[in-house]
DNA sequence: TATAAACGTTGAAGTCACTTCAAGGTCAAG
DNA sequence: CTTGACCTTGAAGTGACTTCAACGTTTATA
């Protein structure tokens, strides 16, 4: 039979049966069928669905726009440039992290770099996190 | 005057006054005095305090590892290997998330050079979100 | 002096994307 | 017939805040 429950989905997708159930209170995913004694109840469709969702996950989307490329992806006519807008401004993200990580990474570099042990008084680094006094100007 | 209300101390350090009351409540912040009126009254210490804080958590170390920065900086006559430590652990996580950013940006950006355009039934990207259909195997 | 704007107070709920928990019902194996 | 593995639900927890509602205070202005 080319039927499963939760639990035989989570293993064929990878993911957590809590998180499908989570994508199903949110709508992401539709509810599926019953069995009589009320277990969901999972076709190839469902698990096609839910890795599409798992990949797109896993590429960084978030939610809302998985719900979007899910759209997208059921309007097989429409021009496709917008999945590429989405990826683009995904990509652009993504980038700005790498950018921002970066410099945190050679500060964080130079600070462990510049300490060379001793007591606390003495670290560079909570050196580096301590405010100065500002010298009072003037008289 | 030296003493300052929660508006000004926040103007100080460049960050929202709710900040500053969610620090004191987790207690990160000590409950500073207050005035008649029950207005939180702030002094230069205080200050101190708060940008060490917004600097840790500006180079990215999460609010327990900033709660160690701060007792460790107390102790002035402790070694500084911990911080050290705290600080080449920070370290090393970042590394990994630009690691693991920068597969996900060579990984969107090839489809995105992958995809020409057309209708969403051509497009690249939509293509390797969805899943094939196993082929059954044997008879 | 009246009043309105701009500040302050609190607790609670919302954010994101889940994860974990508690308290139960169902099903297959021994 | 019982044990253990599975399933159900709603609620609460995670991190690090942000936002909201409903109220009190202070300051600037008409």
């Amino acid at each position: 039979m080319d039927t499963f429950n939760i639990g035989q989905l989570a293993t064929a997708a990878q993911t957590p049966a809590a998180t499908i159930r989570y994508y199903e209170k949110i709508g992401l995913l539709p509810a599926p069928a019953r069995t009589g004694s009320n277990y969901r109840r999972y076709d190839g469709d469902a698990l096609a669905r839910l890795s599409f969702v798992c990949r797109a996950r896993d590429l960084g989307f978030s939610i809302d726009q998985v719900r979007n490329l899910l759209d997208l992806s059921d309007q097989r006519e429409h021009d496709c440039c917008t999945v590429d807008q989405l990826t683009q401004e995904h990509l652009a993200t993504i980038e700005q992290k790498i950018a921002d990580l970066s410099a945190l990474k050679h500060h964080l570099s130079q600070l462990l770099v510049s300490c060379h042990g001793g007591t606390v008084a003495d670290c560079r680094i909570i050196d580096a996190l301590t405010p100065r006094k500002v010298p009072p100007s003037g008289s």
